[in-house]
DNA sequence: ACATTAATGAACACTTTGTTCGGTTATATT
DNA sequence: AATATAACCGAACAAAGTGTTCATTAATGT
């Protein structure tokens, strides 16, 4: 039996194709990888992969619940320190752990074959997203865009920000994406919840 | 010579295709569409479809840019009358097109298979945009957000929440997404724009 | 009616996929 | 160090798709 632990070839051989994946998503397409190519950059028999993974998307899927997890957790904390400082530290660390990580990340924001991946992302966010407008939203009062689509508004822009800045070479400073999230996001928040006059 | 008309053949095998096209994409997402499938269901043989495109995407384009020129069109007519009633008509006209035009344009919002498409739609709309905001822009004043970004922006926001609203089956009415697209869109140019007080 | 142009469908070499299975090697355990 | 176990290998497989070629047939415009 083992001892809660694994195999040591079983890791060697997730690793080897795990690095193939991320190496191979650096030159191309994650669409146009085929599990050919995963098995020959990683040397590993065809038999193998599909003792470990039944289909490509399975095996990005592993290789990326940890970051999904720790993106997550920049969102929580963006919510959680809302009252104090609304904000400012987490989404700029967010910012900077996708620069950090940006090589093997960078794959993930290449276009196409992206989907998945943020559909992924989405999810995880709205949940905390939409807890939080609950919570801002005073009791009684209907805002004038329904939760379910100021919250998914939200997470969209955080992820086009993201994308767009991965995209176009992180040519602003996480300090500045944050700002400029801000800007975007504070106004309409403010304004679907409060009563604003609407205005001319 | 032709008569700057085309082969009546040539226009019944293109049709053949798109159709099949059209009707394969009611039934599964587009990535997942094969040419054999296309061909099977359009019968059409095999060197006959590439003897009209060279691969599943130039078929796609070739299907899509009516709907394209057509989209356009409505965030162009939104620009321009914006001065009178801030967009009002057209948007609301823009979910009303996609509303009608459903069966045949819903595949394309399927998940996946859509990034082609909906970079070609934002690429469109932000030539539209971006001049429109520079327009509005006082002259000599820094916007606090670069321009690039907030014209990305809204061009997402659109398209967000018309994936949202077919993906959730239409369930609010045109005029209803209109001024949620405005209340979420609204305050934050205004706020990029003017240099209003950045608040506590 | 006739020359032109398009569609056909079969054949092709090629790639990818997912599975199977007997043989080999690494591993943990004793 | 010996051994049972579990993991890997790799070759082979049928099945499906791709993109091209070509000789044959049929529709079209004039």
């Amino acid at each position: 039996m083992k001892n809660s632990e694994v195999d040591r070839r079983v890791m060697k051989t997730r690793q080897a194709i795990h690095e193939a994946l991320i190496s191979l998503m650096e030159e191309k397409k994650y669409n146009k990888i085929t599990i050919q190519d995963i098995i020959d950059r990683a040397n590993v028999g065809r038999s193998t992969f599909y003792a470990h993974y039944a289909t490509k998307d399975e095996l990005l899927f592993s290789n990326v619940e940890d970051s999904l997890e720790i993106l997550n957790q920049y969102i929580k904390s963006y919510i959680e320190h809302d009252e104090d400082k609304p904000g400012l530290i987490s989404v700029v660390e967010l910012f900077e752990h996708i620069k950090e990580h940006r090589k093997t990340i960078k794959g993930l924001f290449k276009e196409e074959g992206t989907d998945l991946f943020f559909e992924k992302v989405e999810a995880y966010w709205n949940e905390n997203i939409e807890e939080y407008i609950k919570s801002k939203l005073p009791r009684g009062q209907e805002p004038k865009v329904p939760i379910e689509i100021l919250t998914m508004h939200i997470s969209s822009t955080i992820i086009n920000l993201l994308k767009w800045w991965v995209y176009n070479n992180m040519s602003y400073t996480p300090t500045q994406m944050e700002q400029y999230f801000r800007n975007l996001v504070n106004p309409c928040i403010d304004s679907v919840i409060n009563n604003h006059s609407e205005k001319s």
